[in-house]
RNA sequence: GCCCGGAUGGUGGAAUGGUAGACACGCAGGACUUAAAAUCCUGUGGCCAUAACGGCUGUGGGGGUUCAAGUCCCCCUCCGGGUACCA
């Protein structure tokens, strides 16, 4: 018989879903419950490639063991659907997104179904399916009538905020006012890239690096737009602490916690000379106040205008515009040519009531902290630099902990920066009565802090890099905001029961000229009229890709739900998500975000958890092999041929170097999973995405790999399918170790996300039986259940060979019997200082005495004694011997 | 620059501080076949060596800890990913 995996795959295809299989149990009485999610793919028209079913196969699997394992497992599957492809095709060719997103939708369910993977279809979500996306329209309601309360730490309703009285006395307006300044969404001035010449809004994925528009090459600038923004900073502490106790791997978390980037020091008040206003600074190193020398704000910054003196102004003001015209990377390409000009005001340091000049510089930014800093050049590499470029002046007032004298000699005398720890010199005044001379860096913060707040000039602070997201999109093919500005200025959001709000119909979806979102065109529904014949307008930006991703995870839950967002109950019973696989390209910004939203809801008592993500595992990057030529020119894929395990250039014959890259068109190295389950098989396919190493790392593709799983699948069908191999009666005892031992291999290798070594325990029990020639039946059907999760196409068609006429999907995982495992003996490797010199075969249950007697005993340690008497003989019982011999 | 990973045969990789290279690909040889494919069997880190044995060496480089290091510590090199002046 051979292994037919085609009719084999679509016969058990066939099956489930005929059988609905995979239907999530309804019963929620079972307090074994398991969430298993993959990050929902974006449908993009190329189909799936060999990366996506890299994630799926591995919550496949767990997902198929904790079934077995007697849980009730809720496995999903949707699109994150809405995006900017979608989009431009449509502006290319006139067909609408939806149509496109349709089909490309097609395409992954058939590509998905064909890899055997057990998602409850009936739970299939499309965040571009009005449904669905009333519900992220009825969560962003959610946000806008929230606020933040600081001392609870925690978000509250609007309903509940009091507003002060002297707020009240000024009226309706300016109550509006403060509520909007504290809603976790607001309407406010934010900059996009602009292409003028295209006139649309880019995504920062289309600005190239040299600041020119992906797609016609010329100069993108920046504009400013009224934009909605989510206030996350708001949680950027609940967001660090919130995952501690979550089992994530570390390298995200320690991304999550650079990006939202914690930093505790203290905001410090400078007076102006000649103004009445303050700039405020924040600083991570109050303790060097007596080093600043010089103040540089943003050229952003709101107070640049008004420092500047008429003797600087011109300089100041090209300055200012010749930083609003730089791109991000044309400011960071010059930082190491610092640039800036001064104000011509000065600045009255605190500490010593000297004037210090104020600069203006592009490498101070105006989204972090205060947009101002105080500049210590001896103590900060930017300051330094930036010093010396201008002639500022360097005072050292760090004594460094250097044993290098002419290093030291070097900063003090202001030559070379110092950024560690050391005595304070040249750090008090008596005009102040501040003095910090003497002391160390942490209690130079801590007398300097306090002696700020108690004098009113600063307290401590600690500032987040977390910037408040940027919410809205100048696209069609995104969720409409359920939001209508009125004539008179007010904002008011739809009412729940008019929800979903639709997107309209267009002939075109062009943007509007001055960049306004193509919803601008649709006249008839842009413009409402309210019941007092007030006229409105609706808002035209649309919500980005992010919002549909940021709570998928809780319709899965509920996904036919017309009442509300989900059931109360069944969101109690199925969250946390267990596990959650993706591409670790989300470690940042989708898990943020979500995390965010999650929390939100969670504060308003809509969903039972404070995190969403129990555990969180990223899988790596599959690459694929490409080649270049000698002058490191990448050559496509199908100009390439092999020769003895040589490549050559197809048109000219020179020799090529094989490299491993990404997956890319240009190279014409991507790998289709179709081209792999036509020719191998799913299961194959499935195997060994799992089989080529750790799910975590990245790694490369080979066609030539797939021949290993192939090989496998092959001889384990042929032979549990030949009944001349399967008897009945007892076992043998070597076969009976080797399936005990891989039921618990495999089990332990599940439970860790370790799929790799979980095949090779299959292939080593396989070769095994093959070597014995038969197995018990009841062997065959415990091997079936072992291997279901990984490739279980073969693995239902062997079950029901067996005489079996019901799915294996819910059998129970094999129970492993630690007595089958025991041995009696134990060959020990004997080591002479650490080398391994032979192996003796000793009883299991031999005392240490006993065991150095028979090593020692032994022909062959005599030899290697030679003569001379072991100083030690270290035994680790059932492990190793060593024999230490001192020369 | 900074942060996070990583480096093991021709290749993908395995190895709770305890016999390095499991398992597989590839390759070589053999069986079957008119032949090929498929399948099955044997061998396969390098070097030396044998009738058979056996020995030396070996996890990017250099130090260290340990009875014992691919694994732990320090320094260096190279590769991959992330990030961009965060005060």
């Amino acid at each position: 018989m051979d292994y037919n995996f085609q009719q084999i795959e679509k016969k058990w295809q066939k099956y489930w879903e005929n059988n609905k299989t995979f239907k999530t149990p309804d019963d929620l009485t079972n307090p074994k419950k398991c969430y298993v999610l993959d990050m929902f793919p974006y449908p993009s028209g190329a189909g799936l490639h060999v990366g996506h079913p890299e994630g799926y196969t591995a919550t496949d699997i767990y997902s198929r063991y904790k079934r077995m394992k007697g849980f009730n497992v809720l496995h999903p599957m949707g699109w994150d659907a809405f995006g900017l492809p979608a989009e431009q095709y449509a502006i290319q060719t006139g067909t609408h997104p939806s149509i496109t997103t349709r089909n490309n939708c097609d395409t992954f369910r058939r590509q998905i179904k064909e890899l055997g993977l057990s998602y409850d279809w009936d739970r299939e979500i499309n965040t571009t399916d009005p449904k669905y996306f009333r519900w992220t329209q009825w969560i962003f309601i959610q946000l806008y009538n929230t606020w933040f309360d600081n001392t609870l730490q925690k978000g509250r309703p609007i309903s509940d905020l009091e507003i002060p009285e002297n707020i009240k006395k000024l009226g309706k307006n300016e109550v509006a006012k403060y509520v909007d300044s504290l809603r976790l969404a607001y309407y406010d001035n934010a900059q996009v890239w602009w292409c003028p010449s295209c006139r649309i809004v880019c995504a920062n994925e289309e600005v190239l690096n040299d600041g020119s528009h992906e797609k016609c090459g010329n100069r993108v600038e920046k504009k400013n737009l009224r934009q909605w923004m989510l206030r996350i900073h708001h949680y950027a502490e609940r967001l660090l602490t919130g995952f501690e106790n979550l089992d994530w791997p570390e390298g995200i978390k320690d991304m999550q916690r650079n990006w939202i980037g914690r930093s505790t020091g203290a905001e410090v008040d400078f007076g102006i000379q000649g103004l009445d206003s303050k700039l405020t600074v924040f600083t991570t190193r109050p303790d060097t106040l007596f080093g600043a020398t010089y103040m540089v704000i943003a050229p952003e910054h709101k107070l640049t205008e008004i420092i500047t003196t008429d003797a600087c102004r011109d300089e100041v003001e090209k300055y200012v515009k010749a930083t609003s015209l730089k791109s991000d990377l044309d400011r960071t390409d010059l930082a190491k040519d610092k640039t800036g000009v001064f104000t011509g005001r000065y600045a009255i340091n605190p500490v010593n009531n000297k004037p210090i000049p104020i600069w203006v510089a592009d490498y101070v930014l105006t989204g972090y902290g205060t947009g101002a800093i105080m500049a210590v050049p001896a103590h900060d590499t930017r300051d330094f630099e930036f010093a010396k470029k201008f002639n500022l002046p360097i005072l050292c007032i760090q004594d460094p902990d250097v044993t290098d004298n002419d290093q030291k000699k070097r900063i003090l005398e202001g030559n070379e920066c110092w950024t560690e720890d050391g005595k304070y010199i040249n750090s008090s005044d008596t005009s102040t009565g501040i003095d910090i001379n003497g002391l160390n860096k942490e209690a130079g913060i801590k007398k300097i802090t306090d002696w700020l707040e108690k004098k009113n000039l600063g307290k401590a602070k600690v500032n987040y890099k977390l910037r408040d997201w940027l919410f809205s999109r100048q696209r069609y093919w995104g969720e409409p905001f359920p939001v209508i500005h009125w004539e008179d200025g007010e904002i008011t959001l739809l009412e729940e029961k008019e929800l979903p709000l639709q997107l309209p119909e267009l002939e075109k979806y062009l943007p509007g000229e001055s960049g306004e979102s193509p919803l601008a065109n649709a006249d008839k529904w842009l413009h409402v009229t309210d019941s007092k014949g007030r006229k409105g307008r609706r808002e035209t930006n649309t919500m980005p890709q992010w919002a549909g991703s940021c709570w998928y995870y809780l319709r899965f839950i509920d996904p036919g739900n017309d009442e509300m967002i989900f059931d109360k109950v069944k969101e109690k019973y199925w969250m946390p998500v267990d596990l959650y696989i993706g591409g670790a390209e989300h470690a940042v910004l989708h898990l943020l975000y979500s995390r965010f939203w999650h929390k939100v809801l969670f504060d308003l008592g809509i969903v039972s958890t404070d995190e969403p993500y129990q555990k969180l595992f990223n899988q790596g990057m599959i690459l694929a092999f490409a080649y270049e030529s000698e002058t490191g020119m990448k050559i496509p894929a199908d100009q390439v041929l092999e020769r003895d395990g040589k490549f050559y250039h197809s048109e000219n014959g020179t020799e090529l170097r094989q490299i491993v890259a990404k997956m890319s068109k240009s190279l014409k190295n991507v790998v289709n999973p179709d081209d792999v389950t036509s020719k191998y098989g799913a299961d194959s396919l499935r195997l060994y995405e799992m089989f080529m190493g750790p799910l975590d790392v990245t790694k490369p593709w080979d066609d030539k790999g797939v021949k290993g799983v192939f090989n496998f699948l092959g001889r384990t069908f042929r032979f549990f399918a030949n009944s001349e191999n399967i008897f009945t009666g007892n076992e043998d005892p070597e076969i009976l170790k080797g399936l005990h031992h891989l039921i618990k291999k495999v089990e332990g290798d599940i439970e860790n996300l370790r799929f790799n070594t979980g095949i090779s325990a299959m292939m080593i029990f396989l070769n095994l039986a093959m070597k014995k020639g038969k197995v018990s039946y009841e062997t065959a059907l415990t091997f079936s259940k072992v291997l279901a999760p990984y490739a279980p196409h073969l693995a239902e068609e062997i079950w029901q060979l067996l005489g079996n006429s019901r799915s294996l999907t819910y059998e129970p995982w094999p129970a492993f019997n630690e007595e089958y495992l025991k041995e009696d003996n134990f060959e020990y490797p004997v080591s002479f200082n650490g080398k391994t010199r032979f192996s003796i075969l000793l009883p299991v249950s031999a005392t240490k005495e006993e065991i150095i007697s028979a090593v020692l005993a032994d022909e062959r340690a005599v030899r290697w004694l030679d003569g001379k008497t072991p100083s030690n003989v270290i035994v680790v019982p059932n492990r190793i011997v060593n024999v230490v011999i001192k020369n």
